[in-house]
DNA sequence: ACAATCATGTAAGCAGTTACATGATTTT
DNA sequence: AAAATCATGTAACTGCTTACATGATTGT
């Protein structure tokens, strides 16, 4: 996947971690993991060996501060954004080169080969993974109701989209 | 991005370039790059470091089989799908699991953080995205009309999904 | 002849992955 | 006191990225 549209723009994990310290300011590396593993998408394991690096890159470019605590003997560090870290945000959440691209989406890429599948199949496929999307959806998460109605718009609309092409494919 | 379900089972980037083989075969590394250099997501680059190596791979793996040939002095692979590679591609493009993800797309990752936006911002930042997203549609590949047309089902979804998002937003 | 494009690759770097290690806190 | 969970990290590995190198073909 590319990641950065040239070395002085953040990545699209970088911004939406500097977003999520923005969001829970003084925040934690490890509250950072917890909202990307909170998050619908599984684009990101939001793993340690992933977050804890990524932050401490962030501190070394400035754009967060980290006022340092201890626990027992153990270090703790409560990141918040500096000046530059709000401007690199700003910049990443009105990028319109990003804004316009298209994603990506396993289904709709299997879609795209729909010829490759038996006759039926295809849309025995497309009907068990929505299932399976319907399913997940059931287990509400019990956060923001902005964004459970977010998320359910988005899934609405990519379930339409889907069976749409499904039956382009079949005409 | 989370790329294998498991150790055995086919990358994203894999199944999709096993898929482009068999539509293709005989089918050379250079054609591959051509068709994910073609498709409208800009997830993958289809860089000759990103495809050729990968094709190796899936040599190594007895996936694909090749003919070699030669062009003058350069070598050059003819690739197509052993019944191994069929079972995987199968097994790839029958995957409920990843059906069923979410995937990615960086306009609503963008809105899930709508509360950073200026008043009237995140609206017109929307509109210049969807704005550059259909210039981008309408330089049409003379390719598949169908792939074309599914592309469009799946673009008009989306602008649909992110404008009621925004909606919900302002309310 | 020269430039552009078609075509095949390699090298260095980097940001993810899984798996492991360890300390602190809470629950049972 | 033991187990589970909260929390912070590191190590080895992998597969992608950009940039470069080079050969063959086509167009002017």
């Amino acid at each position: 996947m590319k990641i950065r549209s040239s070395s002085t723009e953040l990545s699209e994990l970088e911004g939406a971690a500097l977003a999520t310290v923005r969001k829970h300011a003084p925040c934690t590396p490890y509250k950072v993991r917890e909202a990307f593993r909170a998050s619908p998408s599984d684009v990101w394991s939001g793993s340690a060996g992933a977050i804890y690096p990524l932050m401490r890159r962030l501190e070394a470019e400035k754009l967060v501060a980290a006022r340092g605590e201890r626990v027992g003997r153990r270090p703790r560090r409560l990141y918040s954004l500096t000046p530059k870290g709000e401007r690199a945000l700003k910049a990443w959440l009105t990028d319109v080169d990003r804004g316009a691209s298209i994603g990506f989406d396993p289904l709709r890429t299997r879609l795209f080969f729909g010829e490759f599948y038996e006759p039926d199949e295809l849309a025995d496929y497309v009907a068990k993974s929505l299932e399976k999307m319907h399913r997940e959806i059931g287990s509400p998460d019990p956060g923001d109701p902005h964004k459970d109605g977010m998320h359910k718009i988005w899934l609405a609309a990519r379930e339409k989209a889907v069976r749409k092409i499904l039956k382009l494919l079949q005409a």
